[in-house]
DNA sequence: TTAATATGTAACCTTAAGGTTACATATGAG
DNA sequence: CTCATATGTAACCTTAAGGTTACATATTAA
């Protein structure tokens, strides 16, 4: 809400790739991992690996810092929280007016028919 | 969890677009709406919005039916309620645990920098 | 039939995603 | 210094995203 629209894009973008998930689960278990430990659980390049890390940085989803020839990596909750809350407030009604909605259909198609 | 992984790309690609997410929006609000009634939402090209549509459709995220010459749009809350429900599951340690990890994380600075 | 409407398809363009290999740099250890 | 390690950068490739215009088809109405 407070964010730049274009944040949320990113979080769903860099979301949308099940390797970027992984990534960013192993981050989530193993914080501080450098990218070189990522690398070991893909059978991808390292190169390919980074580049899925610049998106999910690009996102915000993972945040690094550089240690000496290493780079530690972190991620951040912030962002799926921030889409988490808009989920649970501003897509509310894809919750709470779901069976409301279907009967809405089906009441619809019933009328064609009928 | 019980659907295809490749789903779930297509859900999070799908929402990484304001303008697909304005559609979503367009549709929710208006079910039955048909894809011209999309169109005069936008200043972009009807060709664009059927872009869209197709991606939105391929997510399952809007469902379709031909009725006469018109497409009939509505959307469909079963993808994001899987998300929904596989955050507050599976991706449960991102909210219980994020104190712990930023936590976790100073402490770490405090070790290198003292 | 003719015309307007609503959607569909084709072809094209530009940019970014998602990879690769090869080479360059920076750092830590001996 | 020298070597191995860890990351960074460059160049290249293929496919898909995100758009456009032009044309084709299907339906409704007069």
């Amino acid at each position: 809400m407070s964010e730049q629209p274009e944040t949320m894009d990113l979080v769903f973008r860099a979301l949308g790739h099940p390797g970027r998930r992984r990534i960013l689960d192993i981050v989530k278990n193993r914080p501080g991992c450098c990218v070189n430990d990522v690398c070991d659980s893909f059978s991808m390049s390292r190169i390919g690996v980074m580049k899925h890390l610049r998106l999910l940085e690009d996102a915000t989803l993972i945040v690094s810092e550089k240690e000496g020839r290493a780079r530690k990596l972190y991620h951040n909750a912030v962002p799926i929280q921030m889409i988490y809350d808009r989920w649970t407030t501003e897509y509310s009604s894809f919750w709470a007016g779901r069976m409301t909605k279907i009967k809405y259909r089906v009441e619809e198609k019933d009328e064609r028919n009928g």
